[in-house]
DNA sequence: AGCACGATTAACT
DNA sequence: GTTAATCGTGCTC
């Protein structure tokens, strides 16, 4: 039995539009504390870049908030809103440049069951198809907050899994942005696949 | 110290 | 289509 593949700090310490591009396909996994993984095929993202992107947490600049975002790449940055939603980011670019790839989609792989009953049984394809429904479904809060991912003993990682062609990925403006002032409201730094079942094989 | 609002969701009409 | 839920964050006083 092979250590299992984990995508490498390399493959976020590239340009944010690059490692939201990439990580459609990818397969995000969460090894619980009694070991059973939960995980499932990224299929939507959005790309968060620098502090002039007003879109961005980090155009307040530098907070204890969006200090995660300024550190190194391949961190997890998790974030709580609206009271009761948990939201799911990877830090991307350098060092010292603040901007990371939130995760807002996936396809359920594994796990299904305990997906099921912390989505309270709603139907399979409500599970994960939003960023908070996908943290509830993977249990994913704030305790994962600066947490790497890019460990062997990471319980939150990354696996290459599916590679989808570009005729699959549509793009757009990012969602709920609704008070940013443009460009950055409508920049299409939203990344989609448009039928992913279509290309699972 | 107070306040407005949010990278959302679920349950409405 | 609309709206309530619910609280940490960052900005203003």
């Amino acid at each position: 039995m092979t250590v299992p593949e984990r995508l490498p700090r390399d493959f976020f310490a590239r340009p944010t539009l690059t490692v939201a591009r990439e990580l459609l396909g990818a397969r995000l996994v969460r090894i619980e504390p009694d070991g059973q993984r939960t995980a499932g095929i990224i299929v939507e993202t959005e790309a968060y870049i620098g502090e002039e992107d007003q879109g961005c947490h980090a155009r307040a600049g530098r907070t204890p908030r969006t200090a995660v975002m300024y550190g190194p790449p391949g961190h997890a940055y998790v974030y709580f809103t609206y009271g009761m939603h948990w939201l799911f980011n990877v830090v991307t670019e350098q060092e010292g440049f603040p901007a990371a790839v939130l995760v807002r989609a996936l396809l359920p792989t594994e796990g299904l069951e305990r997906m099921a009953a912390r989505r309270r049984n709603r139907p399979r394809r409500e599970w994960t198809n939003g960023p908070a429904k996908l943290c509830q479904a993977l249990a994913i809060d704030g305790s994962f907050h600066g947490a790497d991912l890019c460990t062997p003993e990471a319980m939150l990682f990354l696996e290459p899994a599916v590679t989808f062609p570009d005729e699959s990925v549509t793009t757009g403006p990012r969602v709920g942005l609704n008070t940013v002032p443009e460009p950055w409201k409508s920049i299409p730094w939203r990344f989609m696949v448009r039928s992913p079942h279509l290309f699972l094989t």
